[in-house]
DNA sequence: ACAGGTCCCTACC
DNA sequence: GGTAGGGACCTGT
């Protein structure tokens, strides 16, 4: 983590961990109601490039025409972590599943527990979409707070339909 | 063992 | 018919 950018991208705060190759390794989001733009690098020049990079992919997510942020990074899970966030990606945009659909496409009966568990693990939120998991009679909760997970649905949804 | 972003049934009101 | 409480269910560390 010794490559780090923040900015600030109305209604968030982003901050973003790199490793020396530029793969992206962690994505954090707070709310950030603030109209100015304020940037702040930290390490080497190159992570400015990084930084150029996923503000690209972020913006065609933004823009729906990306399912998630496409970007390079790591992704540090094995076995039934991986498959389940990577199943992540198979959800539309204006589309929700929730824990225990997810939990038995990965032919784990009644997994959901560990469904959420992985979930809440989730280093790369909206490069793995698991804000469109959710509970069968609630939301479910999200890593990056309950409120940016509404929020981000409830764009998703009225943008889509 | 234990955790954990669940699910579902029960017992109340 | 809504909701608080609790037991069961999974796998990676």
């Amino acid at each position: 983590m010794d490559l780090k950018v923040t900015f600030n991208l109305f209604p968030f705060k982003f901050k973003l961990f790199w490793d020396t190759s530029g793969y992206l390794l962690k994505l954090n989001l707070e709310w950030e109601f603030s109209f100015i733009s304020e940037i702040n690098f930290y390490g080497n020049k190159k992570v400015l490039r990084f930084y150029e990079k996923f503000l690209e992919a972020f913006l065609k997510y933004w823009n729906l025409e990306a399912n998630f942020i496409e970007i390079k990074h790591r992704l540090e899970k094995k076995n039934l972590d991986r498959k389940i966030l990577l199943k992540l990606r198979e959800i539309e945009i204006g589309k929700v599943k929730t824990y225990k659909e997810l939990a038995e496409e990965v032919n784990i009966y009644k997994g959901y527990r560990f469904v959420g568990k992985v979930l809440a693990n989730n280093l790369l939120p909206l490069i793995y979409p698991c804000h469109r998991v959710v509970g069968s009679k609630n939301l479910g909760g999200y890593s990056q707070g309950i409120l940016i997970k509404q929020f981000l649905l409830y764009r998703e949804f009225g943008l889509k339909y």
